[in-house]
RNA sequence: GCCGACGUAGCUCAGCUGGUAGAGCACUUCACUCGUAAUGAAGGGGUCCGGGGUUCGAGUCCCCGCGUCGGCUCCA
């Protein structure tokens, strides 16, 4: 067989040869250092024959895997130091029954069954660590076995291996596969379709991390296995270097840094629900102030609406059926009540306390609104997952024909916001979930709108199916927080049911009622989660426009502290917001406490600066800006907040 | 919600096998009046998350509750 080598050049090989035997005929060093093959995109074995050629097609192209392949070849380790992790498991815990151990991001996991009685924590890691440090010393191979479905069926039957018989019937029963294929490393065998590297030996460095419960196959009705997650290098150093930067990055999360910052905190009184200090609260009105501003010219309206409604509405907008269990709920004169999680029936209520004609869409109503949401306990997330929270929430009003042009200016409003902050966002399209309101083709309609846009914009995403609200399908915009968790900020999605539900209406040309077509959008998404995105962001030093003291002013000694007010006091009525700091401290004292408290501007006043009516300007971890004119940094500081400029 | 871990001063943490609660920072007071990342001294501050139990005695051991953290998506 013939095979074209990243370099264009062609090896040829008899029929039967293996990936080793592609490694060796290329080179001794390159067979010693290969780790697997790639065939035409398809990672394998060394050991396995390479795939028979297609006719057709030319030669196949072939690349030898090695340590320097960077994330493919870190998997085939990880993913080998998962079943080494299974036989350590199944050599110290007697009875464990094993489920899946796939290789994963940054790392790897495997999920076990535990007999009763037996609870595994981090304590226990070292002595499962001892275990795997033995396998991979003994260098064990990776085998390979193609059976039969049947005799694997048996042999995991008789090994009273219930996670491993239940994969292997589902996959004849769906896939109708008739064989599967078997790992054995050392005396551990294990389900598995590979691939794997040659030996236990080629994985250099590992550790394990932590202990997790995670549902099998993701399903919360079924039994609840004991994940273990680590991770694997091709060196120590590498490794050491990964949990640095884990160290590093814990650093910058919002729930360390935003208490640090004097921004909010959180208390047991309220769980999952934020105190703001009067810094954070700050930085919350300039985010409200910049969605107002931004939406004045874009046609928004801003509107005020209940926070606790009658049941009666909840009913009519389906919430009270589907949503009811992330409500909070509660009664007045024996009627039961609940306090909003969304605006949008609100929005649907208000709209129908007026007539309207057509000529008066698109309607975009804007609300600020304060949500209430039930969270599970679990679930709630510092800032990123809260049981109260207020969003840059919009609901437009529009006519069929004016769906595509106004998905389309939500799209546009969208990265118009995100740009300021330059923030690099990854869109997922989410469809109908298995909980919904309305017909089959109304999805369908709706679904075929949001793809119409994306395409149409040619903008590139993810589709999660099933993930649609109960009303309709949205495109998802998403960040990801210091530790490299995806959560979604802004969301846009089209809904016909609400509509229909709360039977608005317009009058349209031909003097006939119709119904509106309803777009649900936010693009910072809840005020809350992007506070903590852009705390993580920007590693808590948040750009001049939008920090809450943006300059604080240092007196050299306290004869300097009645010009120090004279300065304060004339950049807070250029509305910069300025601090002084009027302790009997050392200059050296104060600049450390600003340093620390990531104040944009120091500004140092002594003999030399009252006496030339300058202030003598620190930039925050930049240094000395030199002595200016009051009015100079006034300037400076006003073109910032205008321009809006990042750090 | 579920699995595991954790909860000691405002913060970060120490407190060995049960025997009178500690440090640094922060805070208060006093002295120093200082030129670009910590001046010195003294002092105040605790429901050891809450409730129950074991014990002569519990921060420490056991049970229950609350909260926090990691995870429950990445398909053998």
């Amino acid at each position: 067989m013939e095979l074209e080598l990243p370099d264009g050049k062609i090896l040829s090989l008899p029929d039967d040869a293996t990936g080793a035997d592609a490694a060796a005929a290329i080179g001794s060093g390159l067979a010693r250092a290969a780790l697997a093959v790639k065939v035409n995109g398809e990672v394998r074995d060394l050991a396995r024959p390479l795939p028979e050629p297609s006719d057709h097609d030319g030669p196949a192209k072939l690349e030898i895997i090695t340590d320097r392949s960077g994330e493919e070849a870190l998997q085939l380790i990880r993913h080998d130091a998962a079943h080494v992790l299974a036989a350590a498991m199944m050599e110290l815990y007697p009875g464990v029954k094993i489920s899946i151990g796939p290789p994963i991001e940054n790392g790897f996991y495997y999920d076990f069954d535990f007999p009763d009685g037996v609870a595994l924590s981090e304590a226990d890691f070292e002595r499962i660590e001892a275990k795997m440090r033995e396998h991979i010393a003994a260098d064990e191979p990776f085998v390979r076995e193609d059976v039969p479905a049947r005799d694997a069926l048996d042999r995991f039957l008789r090994e009273d291996q219930d996670y491993k018989v239940e994969l292997i019937e589902d996959l004849v029963r769906n896939d109708g596969v008739p064989t599967v294929s078997l790992y054995t490393n050392g005396p551990f065998t294990d389900l598995c379709r590979g691939p794997h590297a040659p030996s236990t030996k080629r994985i250099k460095a590992f550790k394990l991390q932590s202990v997790a419960g995670a549902y099998w196959r993701s399903d919360s009705n079924r039994p609840m296995l004991t994940r273990v997650y680590g991770t694997a290098f091709f060196s120590d150093k590498e490794l050491q270097a990964y949990l640095e930067r884990v160290e590093q990055a814990r650093a910058r999360d919002h729930r360390r840094l935003g208490p640090q910052l004097g921004l909010f905190n959180f208390s047991d009184v309220a769980p999952g629900m934020t105190f703001w200090f009067p810094p954070g609260t700050q930085v919350f009105n300039s985010l409200v102030a910049l969605s107002r501003e931004m939406g004045v010219p874009r046609g928004y309206t801003e509107v005020k609406t209940p926070q606790l409604y009658d049941s009666s509405l909840w009913k009519t907008s389906g919430h009270w059926d589907k949503y009811q269990e992330h409500m909070f709920i509660t009664e007045s004169a024996d009627t039961p009540m609940g306090l909003k999680p969304m605006n949008c029936p609100g929005h649907c209520q208000l709209y129908s306390l007026q007539p309207h004609s057509y000529r008066d869409l698109p309607i975009r109503y804007s609300e600020p609104g304060l949500l209430h949401r039930n969270e599970l306990s679990g679930a709630l997330h510092g800032l990123l997952r809260t049981r109260n929270f207020a969003q840059d929430d919009a609901h437009v009003f529009c006519t069929e024909e004016q769906v595509q042009d106004e998905l389309e200016a939500c799209l546009d409003f969208a990265y118009e916001t995100y740009a300021i902050f330059g923030f690099d966002v990854r869109l997922e399209l989410s469809t109908r979930p298995d909980e919904r309101l309305g017909s089959d083709e109304q999805w369908d309609t709706a679904e075929g709108h949001l793809i119409q846009v994306l395409d149409r914009k040619g903008l590139s995403y993810d589709i999660n199916p099933g993930d649609g609200s109960f009303y309709g399908p949205k495109i998802d915009l998403h960040m990801t927080d210091s530790l490299g968790r995806s959560w979604q900020i802004g969301t846009v999605q089209l809904d016909y049911n609400m509509p229909m539900r709360f039977g608005l209406t317009y009058t349209g040309a031909d003097n006939v009622e119709h119904q509106p077509v309803m777009i649900h959008r936010a693009l910072m998404g809840s005020y809350e989660r992007f506070i903590a995105i852009l705390v993580e962001h920007y590693g808590g030093e948040l750009p001049v426009w939008l920090t809450p003291v943006q300059a604080i002013v240092l007196p050299i000694a306290d004869r300097h502290l009645e010009y120090a007010r004279s300065v304060r006091d004339q950049l807070r009525a250029a509305d910069a917001r300025v601090e002084l700091d009027e302790r009997t401290e050392s200059v050296g004292r104060k600049i450390r406490d600003a340093e620390l408290r990531k104040i944009p501007y120091m500004l140092i006043v002594g003999d030399a600066e009252r006496e030339s009516e300058n202030v003598d300007v620190r930039e925050h971890r930049q240094g000395r800006l030199g002595s200016m004119p009051v009015g100079d940094f006034e300037r400076r500081l006003e073109e910032q907040v205008k321009s809006r400029s990042n750090p």
